[in-house]
DNA sequence: CTGTTAGCGCGTTCAT
DNA sequence: ATGAACGCGCTAACAG
């Protein structure tokens, strides 16, 4: 019922070895006999059975892109730009020829299912993996991690780290693009104390996630340069990378410290639940608090006041990622590049009161 | 050197078929062997070969999700609900058991790529399809997607709509969510008018595709009941869905008509655009011109003013086209059904001056 | 409950 | 430049 290869080669009047020649045009054909395969496989409305192309060549020409959160544009920007560069034009005719496909793969920010992706992944013999966004840092999860990247990239698959730290072990690994999240949070709090803060509250992302650890120690670092000690921890409350959590922990926040001038928060959505909590207790932004976020997402720069932000090169580092991972540009030296942070100032902060 | 399923037989001291149906657990097996034999797998370290696996078994266990914009939050919320209902909680061994499992495929709103995934998902045998968002309205394109679907369902592929209208001809489609994207519309001018609003410009979304076509239909209509015609084009401009568009329309409407006392965008990250714009200008939201949007998205409550907005059940939508994809919930009266919208009134509209 | 036997549809040697 | 034959790794009958 399905038409396959052999259909196709008997209506051309040619053998399927030829057929299979054409469709991947690996080998030389006669123009006219590629002409008369063309028109069957279009007579036929023929398609390609992918697994047992597939099985027979021992690869495939699928990318998987694994992200936190889908629903996070963090994620999104990044894996839209890669499969830009992926994906390619495509032919127009829909006829999915050789160029390869990026598929993205949502892990709920959850270790099982990461796990559970690459295993679908190796299963399917995927050409690359990309792997965005912070890791979580258990030593078990990432020894797991780390044994299954190797793997793959042992069975031929490229393996790419966009916003993510090298792996310890970084060898299975193709490239690292790690964000320079300790560098950005630092000069975010410069910024801060150079307007004249000395009280400054954390909003934090997930404990035990690099993403959330580097930007805070990039915070503290500032902090410890000018001698602001001792208040950290009851300072820092901890949370998911959304909205409502970081209402509730401003809100606690404020119930901590109520005399703090300034919050900081894990990333620009956080930090308009934030402004959010802030504003519902009567509090202005920037005149009473000031708020900062990082990422610099697109509607950063739309919000009232505009968000001081530490920009990520998302669309251009997801890019650089997807060529990575296809072949195209060549790995940076040792497998690592440090993608800067650049710090965006704007209204939502501005010197503390008095 | 990869190890396969005979490899697992032979230190189970069992026959391949066996292993195969301990790994799909499909048919009955002694527990004493089925422990043996899990053992072997993990002492080996086996994984499944998917290409093989699908060749065999004329099926795979994977579920595409089409996306036009994977950075659009609108799109990243439901193809996330939609994975939380179809991939299941994982077993935590990551070693990827028979639940189905969601891939992400970004069109970029492009017909091309749409059928360039939808032919990748044919080629893998693709157990379900989830087509979410506006469908673009060219007549050959529709046609191509249509006959695309019909070919998917008759291999057995369950194709689902979701935040898209039904087919004309929609056999071949498990069930079809469609937002009530006129209704919503209409409501959203109805409120404006009943403010008092006369004088009102439309940021619509790209022509020639179908949310745009009904939410631009839903203002037309509640305009039209109460006797304003004859301006319509001069005030619609079309762009794209996304901020920047949103920006450079507004500009443009107000300066087809500087009098206009409310703007409505295509959804809500246009409304940002235009909020920028309005402001840019020097003139206030909601004092000097209201500014509604549509989706309520999770950013829209935050913003200053708060957002009056069009609230489309983004996250229930795909978990259901997720439970529908996998045969988890019988499909609704006809395999079409409308998704209500709810028309959220906050600060961004407020009555003319004067 | 388990082993045996055939393919699934294609890519790739080898020939020619 | 093209054809013939083999096998990729697995599942699905069919026995037993």
């Amino acid at each position: 019922m399905t038409v396959t290869l052999a259909d196709v080669a008997a209506r051309a009047r040619v053998s399927p070895a030829t057929v299979s020649r054409v469709l991947n045009g690996n080998y030389p054909v006669a123009a006219s006999t590629r002409e008369r395969v063309l028109r069957a496989v279009d007579d036929l409305d023929y398609v390609l059975n992918g697994p047992a192309s597939s099985l027979a060549a021992a690869t495939s020409d699928l990318i998987g892109i694994l992200v936190n959160d889908i629903a996070d544009p963090f994620f999104g920007i990044m894996a839209g730009a890669a499969q830009t560069e992926i994906g390619g034009p495509g032919d127009g005719s829909g006829r999915a020829g050789g160029e390869k496909l990026a598929i993205v793969c949502n892990t709920g920010g959850t270790p099982e299912r990461e796990l559970t992706y690459l295993t679908l992944l190796q299963r399917q013999r995927a050409a690359a993996v990309v792997l965005t966004g912070g890791a979580v840092e258990d030593p078990a999860h990432q020894a797991a991690v780390s044994a299954k990247l190797a793997k793959l990239a042992d069975a031929g698959t490229r393996v790419v780290l966009c916003g993510r730290p090298p792996l310890a072990d970084n060898t299975s690994v193709v490239a690292a693009l790690a964000f320079d999240n300790r560098g950005g949070g630092r000069r975010l709090t410069e910024h801060l104390l150079s307007l004249g803060h000395r009280d400054i509250g954390y909003v934090a992302g997930p404990v035990e996630r690099t993403t959330t650890r580097h930007r805070l120690e990039g915070h503290r670092d500032a902090m410890k340069a000018v001698g602001i000690v001792g208040d950290e921890d009851r300072l820092t409350v901890h949370g998911s990378y959304d909205r409502r959590s970081g209402y509730d922990a401003t809100v606690e926040l404020l119930r901590r410290e109520p005399g703090i001038t300034a919050v900081v928060a894990a990333n620009d959505t956080v930090a308009l639940g934030a402004t959010a909590a802030i504003r519902d207790r009567g509090l202005r932004i920037p005149e009473d608090i000031s708020v900062a976020g990082f990422d610099d997402l697109p509607f950063s720069v739309d919000v009232v006041p505009a968000l001081t932000t530490v920009r990520l090169p998302l669309f251009e580092a997801g890019a650089r990622a997807g060529r990575l991972a296809t072949g195209k540009e060549a790995p940076p030296p040792g497998g690592i590049a440090t993608i800067a942070a650049e710090l965006m100032v704007r209204g939502s902060t501005a010197p503390p009161r008095g």
